[in-house]
RNA sequence: GGGAACAUAGCUCAGCUGGUUAGAGCAUUCCGUUCACAUCGGAAAGGUCACAAGUUCGAAUCUUGUUGUUCCCACCA
């Protein structure tokens, strides 16, 4: 039983909540084992019946896995306020509720952040380790890290199954999300190739488009001219612009708009591609813009992913004509390929020469100052360096179109409703899906190679792969030739595993059953309820889990998906450590409370909006927590003489006006309340029963009803003697009973601490819950 | 270039499918208290609902346009 002694003087979260919290932990209330009626947990064989006969008893929430190492900031752990506002109250409701929570290995951030963190004070280096003694170490040292990121998942509130807390990496799920990868390629949705990629030559991997982003910068777009092979009337040349000169070294033709008059009669003819003496064409793609610099595109279809797409559109359209790719930049970022005296220069000195070199030759024609925007790597800033590499890809396109049909269909509903077309629009660009990374932090490609593989930028501009000496045209073609093989267990002596692992995404793009069926609870809590997260992952994340989710299971992994906004930082920018503006949970919860802080995630906001941390309303929240402190306190000394109120019915009481008019708000409330939490509305409600609490109940009625409760006036006389007034006391008592409880009842999924505190002195039937956590919602009809 | 959201009191924002006099918190001004609470109570002041046109008996709310802010996406070489 909880012991939680009602203190004097103002309310004081630093006394009530560690008491809260040691109670939660040492029962076991957010099991969904836990039953209420016998007050003990089910075995999982009794949870899994009752589930399988009543399925609609189920509730179950996902908790989006942080990052595994260090402590999140006051923005990160926002969402579990909403996750854990939904739980109790559907807990309320009497369903089996599961928040499930786990952390994240984070690929390429993990890695980066081990290395700089944990690795360098030792002096050590993946130069200086093998890669299992890496692995080895960062599991223990995110194992510890761990620890850390759990304690303030519970110091604020979340009221999840923290025995069943899962790490990405965690070998039950580690095999689950290789096997849909075995799968992924038995259905022909996975391929490895050789195509462009967005390269981090700082990271040395691969990256997807989301994972990068763009940077602002000024540089020079160099205007360059190329001879044409045979003059066509007075036409002599032509002139392109670029701002990466050295990427001309690559080029395998010159495209024009087809509808360009000025150049529309040099289509097909060719032109001398200068510095390397190749002979290249001039083709046509609607996508060149006539008004960008002269009309003329060059197409390095290996070093810029545009280029790539037209190069793809134009071979399909004029297979006779096709243009190819010459790869002139390694991932070092040095120069290769057929390029005489460039090859093995750093790209930077390769533009210097390439532009004098122009100069020289006279085809320099001019440079112009533009502002541009680069890609960069999200993680490390370096500058993205897009070339040629083979990598694993996901075929998307039949994904997609299940993954866009299952919001579109109403399947999947996403909250607020305007960010559907976020998605929608998203889902419809998405190209395939590069999922390899060349890290060490992650999971290993279940793939073999027979001796060795190597891959070679050639001399020939080309990138090619040979598998124990004999080269190979693709993977089918290995697997063809007995050279590779897709095995999570090696297949014997002599074989090589892919060095590759996979993008973070695509293990926690299956978290949904991967979480589920670790625990035997795929049939009977899968597809999960509610999805919530931040809206700023709904592309990198929430797609995938549609995608992959679709494809594992053949059902959508959840029903709705809310998501929030962004937490700002006090200055109302977004909170980053080089800004210096992150707080931390630690900063603000001694001053507040973990339930004030919860109340500033919610009360008064909606879906996809963003706000910042106001110490204002963080005083304002503390100042509603004491009184709800004050006035449950004298509920309860006023109320002491009443005998066993769950006892008594309504019709038995003489009740005043003013009685029927506070129950009446509150049951009015009570259906309000449930309608707008099912509803995905939780933050505007909560305004409405702030209100009701503060200004109905302790404004007013807390006021009227005194009069009646008192047994002496102040000389200590006798009063409120006679028979009616009596009654009338009582029932004053019973109202203030009845009406508290519903308010602590409905208080309690946004301010979980202080309503279970007070709970505990709350005069209740021995039947009722020990708990205010499992005690039954107020509302009584939906 | 495309898309989305927003524009309401000094500040931060509510106002859901159009219906009396447009609301809350904070801030401001005045008044009040000693039997829950000064982390309090009562009251006041404060708005041409960005602008314009339209639909309607009626518009902060719906439509269109304009202006401004924010965010996202994209191939400007």
């Amino acid at each position: 039983m909880a012991n939680f002694e009602l203190f004097k003087g103002p309310y004081n979260p630093q006394i009530t909540e560690p008491a809260v919290l040691e109670y939660w932990e040492r029962n076991s209330f957010s099991k969904p084992e836990y039953n209420a009626q016998t007050k003990q947990v089910d075995s999982l064989d009794e949870l899994k019946k009752e589930l399988t006969q009543h399925p609609e008893k189920k509730f179950t929430l996902i908790n989006p896995p942080p990052n595994a190492y260090g402590r999140p900031h006051l923005g990160n752990i926002s969402g579990y306020a909403y996750q854990d506002l939904m739980g109790r109250f559907w807990r309320m409701k009497g369903k089996r509720v599961l928040l499930f929570p786990g952390k994240d290995h984070a690929g390429i951030q993990g890695e980066i952040v081990v290395l700089r963190e944990h690795f360098r004070q030792q002096g050590k280096s993946k130069q200086t380790m093998t890669r299992e003694e890496f692995y080895a170490e960062t599991y223990e040292y995110f194992t510890e890290m761990m620890a850390a990121a759990l304690q303030d998942e519970k110091r604020i509130g979340l009221s999840a199954d923290f025995e069943r807390n899962v790490f990405t990496l965690d070998p039950t799920i580690v095999k689950n999300v290789l096997t849909t990868f075995e799968k992924l390629y038995e259905a022909n949705k996975v391929y490895k190739g050789v195509r462009i990629v967005n390269w981090c030559t700082s990271c040395q991997t691969a990256l997807a488009d989301i994972d990068t982003e763009k940077k602002e910068r000024e540089a020079p777009m160099y205007y360059l001219r190329y001879p044409l092979v045979e003059p066509v009337g007075n036409i002599t040349h032509i002139t392109v612009a670029t701002t990466r000169p050295e990427t001309m070294l690559g080029d395998t033709a010159i495209v024009v708009h087809p509808e360009d008059e000025r150049y529309k009669q040099l289509h097909g003819r060719k032109v001398l591609l200068p510095l390397v003496k190749r002979e290249i064409p001039i083709i046509t793609d609607t996508q060149v813009d006539r008004e960008v610099g002269t009309g003329c595109l060059k197409l390095t279809p290996a070093h810029a992913p545009e280029d790539y797409e037209i190069m793809l559109r134009w071979n399909e359209n004029n297979p006779d004509k096709a243009v190819g790719w010459i790869n002139v930049i390694d991932p070092q970022g040095m120069m290769c390929g057929p390029i005489g005296k460039f090859r093995d220069m750093s790209s930077d000195a390769a533009m210097n020469q390439v532009l004098s070199d122009f100069k020289e030759q006279q085809l320099y024609e001019k440079e112009e100052l533009q502002s541009q925007r680069i890609p960069v790597c999200e993680r490390c800033k370096s500058i993205i360096q897009p070339l040629m590499s083979s990598q694993w890809f996901i075929r998307v396109d039949e994904m997609k179109e299940q993954a866009l049909t299952a919001v579109m269909e109403g399947s999947i509903t996403i909250h607020p409703k305007y960010m559907t077309k976020k998605y929608t629009h998203w889902m419809k660009n998405l190209r395939d899906w590069p999922i390899s990374r060349a890290l060490w932090w992650g999971y290993r490609f279940p793939v073999w190679y027979k001796g060795s593989l190597e891959t070679t930028y050639g001399d020939d501009g080309n990138v090619s792969e040979k598998i124990g000496g004999i080269a190979v045209n693709d993977f089918a073609d290995a697997v063809a030739q007995g050279l590779a093989i897709v095995s999570q267990s090696s297949p014997g002596e002599g074989w090589i595993q892919d060095e590759n692992v996979f993008d973070t995404w695509f293990s926690s793009g299956q978290w949904p059953y991967v979480t589920l069926e670790k625990e035997g609870l795929l049939d009977c809590m899968y597809p999960t309820d509610t999805m919530e997260t931040g809206y700023d992952i709904l592309e990198l994340w929430v797609s995938r889990m549609i995608m992959l989710g679709l494809f594992r299971t053949g059902k959508i992994p959840f029903k709705d998906v809310y998501l929030h906004g962004i937490v700002k930082a006090e200055d109302g920018q977004k909170m980053s450590k080089s800004k210096g503006n992150v707080v931390s949970l630690d900063d603000l919860v001694g001053e507040f409370g973990a339930d004030a802080i919860r109340m500033l995630y919610i009360v008064g906001n909606k879906a996809g909006a963003s706000y910042r941390i106001d110490r204002e309303k963080l005083a304002g929240n503390r100042n509603f927590l004491n009184k709800i402190w004050n006035a449950s306190k004298y509920v309860f000394f006023s109320t002491a003489d009443l005998q066993e109120p769950w006892e008594v019915t309504q019709a038995s009481l003489s009740l005043a006006e003013e009685d029927k008019a506070i129950i009446a708000e509150v049951e009015k409330l009570s259906e309000q309340v449930s309608k707008k939490i099912q509803n995905f509305r939780f933050g505007l409600v909560a305004v409405d029963l702030i209100q009701s609490f503060w200004h109905s109940f302790c404004d007013v009625y807390l006021e009227q009803v005194k009069a009646r409760l008192y047994t002496k006036d102040k000389e200590g006389n006798p009063i409120n003697t006679s028979p009616e007034q009596q009654a009338s006391r009582r029932a004053g008592q019973w109202t203030l009973w009845y009406v508290l409880g519903v308010y602590l009842k409905l208080l309690h999924p946004y301010v979980p601490f202080i309503t279970e505190y007070l709970w505990a002195s709350y005069p209740k039937s021995p039947t009722d819950s020990e708990t205010i956590m499992h005690t039954a919602w107020p509302d009584k009809h939906t």
